[in-house]
DNA sequence: AACTATTGGTTGTAAATGTAACTAACAAGC
DNA sequence: GCTTGTTAGTTACATTTACAACCAATAGTT
């Protein structure tokens, strides 16, 4: 059947790459999803909320590499859902400062444990020198060509 | 600011994952996309068509581990851009062989062609070793849970 | 042969995303 | 103080995706 072999998908980084994400992204998705009905980008919102504290919509948007729109859309959801809530700054209206109500600390205190349980289980596949390496190329790679993306 | 430093988002397997692989999969669009027009879905198809050769839907499915709603738009998508033909099977008229037209086959040999050329950057950024090691990662990794996905 | 189940594939519709255009608040130049 | 530019964030609309229901062909059962 094959007729070109000079060329496995598996062989082609960006494809495994994604094929790899996906497949943990799907897995943890149960977490957010199955148990608090969250999106992806409401997650990683309450994520980099509950990992760094307070901080305004445009900080998220540049810290977690996410479109404003994306943000927007997903602060209003976690508002909704009593997740966070805004405080304007008087010192520049434009400015509104994000931060999770109690039942939001709640909510991302789980996940969060659920997350490091993920990836210990993740890690277990791996040895330490392994985990290692991978991370550091995660890392270089994520920096690659950062551009018009955060905007 | 940092108010809860148990956990950063760059240790977060699933995260950084993501992130890289977004990275890459952004970057390398401009080709398919900006060259062809065409979607992440049909340029995956047209990617295991050219390198494993002719095949049906069902089984660009399993291989691509895309579901076959996804699967059915993209084929649609490249036989109206007269990237693939379809044949049908007298065997069983359920099935029908996709193959890529001489066009297809150009169209798969250039972006084949980019897809080595960026793939081999990406690499430049590690190690020999460093890329081994990230491969057999990411294999194992992609490999986690597949059920309930190539339906 | 008729009845059900399964399989390969498509279509309809709702949800989510991307892009651009927009508003409001502030800053800078004159 | 008025015009111009920038920045934070929202909204509108078009594109894409997900999910479920569907259809047609075949296989399996009686």
């Amino acid at each position: 059947m094959r007729r070109h072999a000079e060329f496995d998908p598996q062989d082609f980084l960006p494809y495994l790459l994604n094929q790899a994400a996906e497949t943990l992204s799907l897995e943890f998705q149960r977490h957010y999803r199955g148990q608090y009905g969250m999106l992806r980008t409401e997650w990683r919102v309450l994520f980099h909320l509950g990992c760094y504290g307070e901080m305004t919509a445009k900080e998220i948007c540049v810290r977690a590499r996410l479109h404003k729109t994306k943000v927007s859309r997903a602060v209003a959801a976690l508002q909704a859902k009593r997740i966070l809530t805004r405080r304007e700054l008087e010192s520049d209206r434009r400015h509104a400062v994000l931060q999770l109500t109690s039942l939001g600390q709640r909510v991302f205190a789980d996940l969060s444990r659920a997350a490091h349980a993920f990836d210990s289980e993740v890690r277990a596949a791996m040895t330490p020198d392994e985990a290692e390496v991978l991370h550091r190329c995660l890392i270089r790679i994520a920096a690659f060509e950062t551009a018009q993306r955060t905007g």
